[in-house]
DNA sequence: CGCCTATTTGATAGCCGTCAACCGGAGTGG
DNA sequence: CCACTCCGGTTGACGGCTATCAAATAGGCG
């Protein structure tokens, strides 16, 4: 089973969480889809749409992002290959934030209808979009603490040590460092600072050794002494455990 | 039916979102619970912990909460009677973050086991869970936007704006007047301030004719001002829509 | 009345934002 | 091959919002 099919980053991405079966796996790579392909700053959902289907994400990264009313902006997470995009509206019919690319892209788009009925008919299924979409919940808080309670500095390599970790989840680092593909601006929109305080701020950790910058290649010289700086711990992101039962 | 029961409440919350039917609505009475009563400031769930059941607040304020390395406390939600304080449970087996009593709080605490078995055979409860969900992970979006990129008088009318509004939809409010029984260093917390500054912060809400205040009353004398000076568009609370079909 | 906690107020300091200029690499066109 | 352009990154000077520190006031409760 499991010919190839882009689907397989998605029964990847949820099984780091949930056990999923033979069949499960089936399932999931059976969905209908069609893969588009998207080019950086364009749209994939827009706050107030009812989107007809949910993304994947295949290749390429993407925003959450915000708005207030005076014209701020606010990335409210990070999304790599892999990440489901918009699991919410299986649940919502109204988008509440936009989703955009970060570069270009490639997405698997699948009918929420599609997706309504494979989680009817697998609850493990059903239980891991659950579990995905509690650990953005997860990440989301630790984001807000990152934003409301820590440092410009702290923030900052908070934010990488995130990134780093996920996409280690991915197998997607080598020897610790990767490509983080987000101009400073965008950094400083995450972080809620400004884009000449993250460039200090950037300069400040290189000199300090905690990490080394080669054009938007990040590298992780001493990752201890940065995670340490950072106050980073990994447990919000729910790896290494195997949910809980699968539900029933 | 529905006779007199404590989980009266959590139905009545769901059902904010997702129309439930009569066997929906006899089944989650049906659910076993124990009813425990803490005083304020009890922790209700802790980080690193497995809690054994999901608690509904019947009675009284809890809240989120996060601790920084640096030991900076970020409050991530403020909840309201017929709120579930901790849903995720269903999903996670570790808890990511707090919960702690504000006020004297009455609780109903739901067996996970039950929890799930109840999803399993009710497909339309475990979507109303699974929403409610969702509708928490919008409120904390909207939270990040609020302590990333407004100022200290924004972020504060906003914050008095969504628990009125949520209050409302509780039937909590009085003539556009709540009691919040919140300290100022509570609010801080909640906003990213100081103490201080929201002291200081109210009174200038205040002096506008924005708020009025009496001890921990807070009136609105001028609602849509308020709703203008916090850039405040209840959308993201998802209210009004009876959610999309039901899955199936 | 006395203690404790929360609120209020003032003075001072600092982190980070704002404004503005300059630099530097990549792509384009002559 | 080199000017031109553009976007993003870098740097400096200055200002402001909010934190910090400290002390006084006010409420609640025994």
């Amino acid at each position: 089973m499991s010919n190839y099919s882009p689907l397989n980053l998605l029964v990847r991405k949820l099984n780091n969480h949930v056990a999923l079966d033979d069949e499960d796996k089936a399932a999931l790579i059976a969905l209908p889809h069609v893969v588009r392909e998207l080019s950086p700053a364009s749209y994939i959902v827009r706050e107030g749409e009812a989107p007809p289907g949910c993304a994947i994400l295949l290749d390429g990264f993407a925003y959450r992002q915000k708005l207030a009313a005076d014209g701020g902006r606010q990335i409210l997470s990070v999304q790599i290959p892999g990440d489901p995009l918009d699991l919410e509206h299986l649940f919502l019919d109204c988008a509440d934030h936009n989703v955009q690319a970060l570069t270009q892209v490639r997405l698997a788009i699948i009918p929420r209808a599609a997706l309504r009925s494979v989680s009817m008919q697998r609850p493990t299924i059903a239980h891991a979009f659950a579990v995905n979409n509690q650990v953005e919940a997860s990440i989301t808080r630790e984001w807000l603490l990152n934003v409301g309670r820590r440092d410009a500095r702290t923030r900052l390599a908070h934010l990488l040590c995130e990134v780093a970790t996920r996409l280690q989840g991915q197998d997607l680092v080598n020897d610790y460092g990767y490509e983080l593909p987000m101009t400073q601006e965008q950094l400083a929109d995450a972080t809620a600072l400004t884009n000449v305080h993250v460039n200090r701020t950037l300069k400040s950790l290189e000199n300090e050794g905690l990490i080394r910058r080669d054009r938007r290649a990040i590298r992780f010289p001493n990752w201890q002494a940065l995670k340490a700086a950072a106050g980073f711990d990994p447990r919000y992101l729910h790896l290494g455990q195997q949910a809980a039962a699968a539900p029933g």
